[in-house]
DNA sequence: ATGTGC
C-alpha cells in the first residue's frame, strides 16, 4: 500500500482525513511491514466506505485487512440509524456469521500423541467437510424455522450440547430479531442437509496445542494451560448465508438510487435501517447468524462425541464462540455521546473488555475472549477484549492471518499433497477432501500471524493471552 | 465464502 496519502499516528495506526465525498475519516491499523503488503484496494474500499451514509467516527481496517467485496474482509463500520445510516450486505460478506469456537479438552499433548492418527481418522470421518459437504440432520420447513430463530438453543435443545454451552455464546447462543420469513425458500432449500456440515475454503476444525501463555492471569481464569489441548471450530452459515448475501446485494443494488444513496462502488450496496429492506435483510442475516450458532453447536456435539470414544473423562467445556462477519446493534460512546449504532464487522472481532454490560458472567472480569484464527499449519492465537478507554474501533479486533496471496496464485506455489506432506513431516495431520483447497490454504499464502496479534495488540485493539500450535486439522 | 466459473 501507498502510504504517502496516511498520517501515521503511532507505531500501528494510520490515518486517511476526510476529504471529497468522505463523511468522516479512515483508519488502518497495522505496523510499517503491515501496510506496506496491504493491498491498495484495502484503502480504496474503507475510503468508500467512509463516504456511506450515516456511518459514525470512522472507517477502520484492521491489521489483517485483505481487498473484499465492497467492503474489506477486516473492515468495521458503524451506522447510525437516526442519522440516515445504512445496512451493507457486503458490509456483512457472504459468509454471514462466520466464527469460531473455542473446546478446552484438558488434555495433555503427550496423551493424544499415541492416539493421533486414530483420532484425526474418526473427526474426518464424522464431521462433514469441503464444497457442498453434508450431514445427517435433514431439517423440515418447521425446524428450519425454529433453528432460524433459536440458533445455538435450538440446537442444544435438539440434543446437541449441553444448556452451560449457552453462557458461552454471544448472545446467548441466538441472536435476536432473527426473521426467518425474511430468508428465501432458496436460502432454506439449501440449509436443508448442511447442518453440522464445516463447508470449505479457510473453514476447519483444528486440534491445537497451547504452547505459549501471554497473560498467566486471564489464560488461567480462561481454562488455557500449557501443553493442553484445545479443539477449535471455525465455519458459518454454509449454503443458507451465502444465498442470502447474494439475493440481498443484488437488492441493494437495484434499490439504492430511489434511496437516494449514491454509492462510490457498487459492491457497497446497502440500504437505510429504518426502510423495509434494510429491516428485512436484518431479520434474514440475524437468522443466518443463528443458522451459523446452531451449525458451530452441532459440530461441538459431534466432536464431543468422537472424543469420547477415546478420552472418556474429558467434557470439552466451551470457552466461548465469536462470529466474525456480522452486522449488530450495540451501545457506544463516539465522541463521549452514548448512542446505539449498528457496527458491521467483516473479518473482524468484537473484543468487548472487561466491565461491558453485554458480556456473560464468566468474562465480566477479564473481558471478551478474542479468537484469532491462524492458517492451516500455523499458529492461532488467544486475545482479549482489551480495556483500554475509549474504545477502539467500537471495540474490535482482527479474525485472522489475512491473505497474502489470492487463492489463484496460491495454486501457482503449491499442490495440496506437497502441503499435506510438508506439514506431516512438522507432525500436523491435515485431512481434507479436497487437494486443490489444501493447495489455496498453504501456510505461505497467509500473513504471518504473530505481527497481526502484535500490532491488534499495540494498537490497544486487543491483548496477547496465548498462542496455540495446530496438531490435527480436518479441513474444508 | 459458495449447489466455486470464462
Amino acid at each position: 500500500m501507498d502510504t504517502s496519502l496516511l498520517a501515521r499516528v503511532s507505531e500501528t495506526e494510520w490515518h486517511l482525513a476526510q476529504a471529497g465525498d468522505m463523511r468522516v475519516p479512515a483508519v488502518i491499523f497495522g505496523d510499517g511491514e503491515l501496510l506496506a503488503e496491504m493491498d491498495d484496494k484495502v484503502l480504496e474500499q474503507i475510503r468508500n466506505v467512509a463516504c456511506l451514509p450515516g456511518i459514525v467516527e470512522a472507517a477502520y481496517a484492521m491489521p489483517d485487512a485483505h481487498w473484499g467485496y465492497g467492503f474489506p474482509i477486516g473492515g468495521v463500520a458503524a451506522f447510525d440509524a437516526a442519522a440516515g445510516g445504512v445496512v451493507s450486505a457486503g458490509g456483512v460478506g457472504f459468509d454471514i456469521s462466520c466464527g469460531v469456537r473455542v473446546l478446552l479438552t484438558g488434555i495433555g499433548r503427550g496423551e493424544l500423541e499415541p492416539l493421533k492418527l486414530r483420532l484425526a481418522d474418526s473427526l474426518y470421518r464424522d464431521i462433514p467437510a469441503g464444497v457442498g459437504s453434508t450431514g445427517k440432520i435433514a431439517l423440515d420447513a418447521a425446524a428450519m424455522d425454529a433453528m432460524l430463530r433459536g440458533g445455538a438453543r435450538w440446537a442444544v435443545g435438539e440434543g446437541y450440547g449441553r444448556a452451560a454451552d449457552l453462557e458461552r455464546i454471544e448472545e446467548q447462543g441466538a441472536a435476536a430479531g432473527a426473521e426467518p420469513d425474511a430468508v428465501s425458500a432458496q436460502a432454506k432449500t439449501r440449509q436443508h442437509d448442511e447442518m453440522g456440515t464445516l463447508g470449505s475454503g479457510n473453514h476447519y476444525l483444528e486440534v491445537q496445542e497451547i504452547v505459549d501463555i501471554a497473560e498467566p492471569a486471564i489464560a488461567a481464569a480462561f481454562g488455557l494451560r500449557r501443553g493442553e489441548l484445545v479443539v477449535s471450530i471455525h465455519c458459518g452459515s454454509r449454503g443458507l448465508g451465502h444465498q442470502i448475501g447474494t439475493e440481498f446485494l443484488r437488492e441493494m443494488a437495484i434499490a439504492a438510487p430511489g434511496f437516494g444513496i449514491v454509492l462510490p462502488d457498487l459492491e457497497l450496496a446497502c440500504a437505510p435501517i429504518d426502510s423495509e429492506l434494510g429491516r428485512r435483510y436484518l431479520g434474514a442475516m440475524r437468522a443466518a447468524i443463528n443458522c451459523a450458532l446452531a451449525n458451530r453447536q452441532i459440530i461441538t456435539h459431534l466432536t464431543r462425541r468422537v472424543f469420547a470414544h477415546f478420552f472418556e473423562a474429558a467434557s470439552l467445556d466451551l470457552l466461548f464462540d465469536v462470529s466474525h462477519n456480522t452486522c449488530k446493534e450495540e451501545w457506544h460512546e463516539p465522541g463521549g455521546k452514548r448512542r446505539r449504532l449498528f457496527v458491521h464487522r467483516k473479518g473482524a472481532t468484537r473484543a468487548f473488555a472487561a466491565g461491558h454490560a453485554e458480556l456473560p458472567p464468566a468474562f465480566a472480569a477479564t473481558g471478551q475472549p478474542v479468537f484469532i484464527g491462524g492458517s492451516m499449519g500455523t499458529a492461532s492465537a488467544i486475545m482479549v477484549g482489551a480495556s483500554v478507554r475509549p474504545e477502539r474501533a467500537f471495540a474490535s479486533a482482527c479474525h485472522g492471518a489475512g491473505r497474502r496471496m489470492s487463492r489463484h496464485q496460491a495454486l501457482r506455489h503449491w499442490h495440496g499433497r506437497q502441503v499435506v506432506d510438508e506439514l506431516a513431516g512438522r507432525g500436523i495431520i491435515v485431512k481434507s477432501p479436497s487437494s486443490r483447497g489444501v493447495a489455496e490454504e498453504a501456510p505461505g499464502a497467509y500473513k504471518d500471524i504473530a505481527s497481526v496479534v502484535e500490532a491488534a495488540h499495540a494498537a490497544g485493539l486487543a491483548r496477547k493471552v496465548a498462542t496455540l500450535a495446530p496438531v490435527i486439522c480436518i479441513k474444508g
